[in-house]
DNA sequence: TTTTTTGCAAAAGGTTTGCAACACG
DNA sequence: CGTGTTGCAAACCTTTTGCAAAAAA
């Protein structure tokens, strides 16, 4: 381990944190997510992989070893793959029906979400996750 | 048209309602979605056609044009293939991550849902419909 | 008869698996 | 060095498409 950059000791210890070995793939992969605020799937992380980074099967098995490390969440939006993004802060999307552009949606109080599904349910005592996003048209598409 | 049961004449009436021939396969295949309570997906429907009622890509295309005549509704599970159900009252899942078992949730209130995604939303004026499904431990998985 | 619908076969698209070579710790 | 990771090829599964035969209006 001679040189280092920041982004790659953050993406290290990330790793190291999780439970995961620290290899070059995954150190990349990582990078790409940090570096991008809108969910990708497995086709836009290889090709953002330059060089032939790392093989396509490998980013499929890196992003679901990412996802049950709890270092990126899975999120469908609608568009045949599934989509993921760095896990931090809880929230959902909106995306647009015609071009496919994707925003985010933070005013989703959680808690409250799930203590109302779980008051009305019969059979369901827990409740872990939920998926919400909405599909809309954006102005830009509005305007056609 | 010789003899039509009662529920033949309702699946009949809503075919053509919704613009759509009368075929024996769509009467039947709706037929299957008013006798049943939870989402099925094109196999379901298929394995209860029972003495080869349709070949598997008929119910695929039947199930497609149902969604686009507003007849079926589409949900997404989470369980790797595409689930239907009758359009009717608006409403949502939740899905036991352990087996399957889905309940409905009829506790959204959709407009005040959207009207909060625009309101906090940049490039949005349209929101045309959501996706909201819970996924959690139903009561008797949780006992073991 | 004209237009749709159906079945069959085959393809497509995304994702997973088996296995041997390789690399991290 | 041993176990976990990677690449390659091939399999898988759900869904879609092309085309000709069959059926609805």
């Amino acid at each position: 381990m001679a040189y280092m950059s920041h982004a790659h000791k953050d993406a290290f210890s990330t790793l190291k944190g999780a439970g995961l070995k620290a290899t070059p793939v995954r150190i990349a992969i990582l990078g790409l997510f940090s570096g991008e605020c809108k969910p990708m799937n497995a086709d836009d992380a290889f090709a953002r992989l330059k060089g032939g980074g790392a093989n396509l099967v490998t980013v499929y098995r890196t992003l679901a070893s990412f996802e049950k490390a709890g270092i990126l969440n899975k999120v469908d939006l609608h568009q045949g793959s599934a989509y993921y993004e760095l896990s931090g802060h809880h929230h959902h999307h909106i995306v647009c029906v015609d071009c496919g552009t994707v925003e985010g949606f933070d005013g989703c109080d959680m808690d409250s979400l799930a203590e109302k599904a779980l008051a009305e349910s019969e059979r369901f005592s827990t409740i872990r996750r939920h998926s919400l996003e909405f599909f809309g048209v954006c102005k830009s598409c509005a305007k056609r």
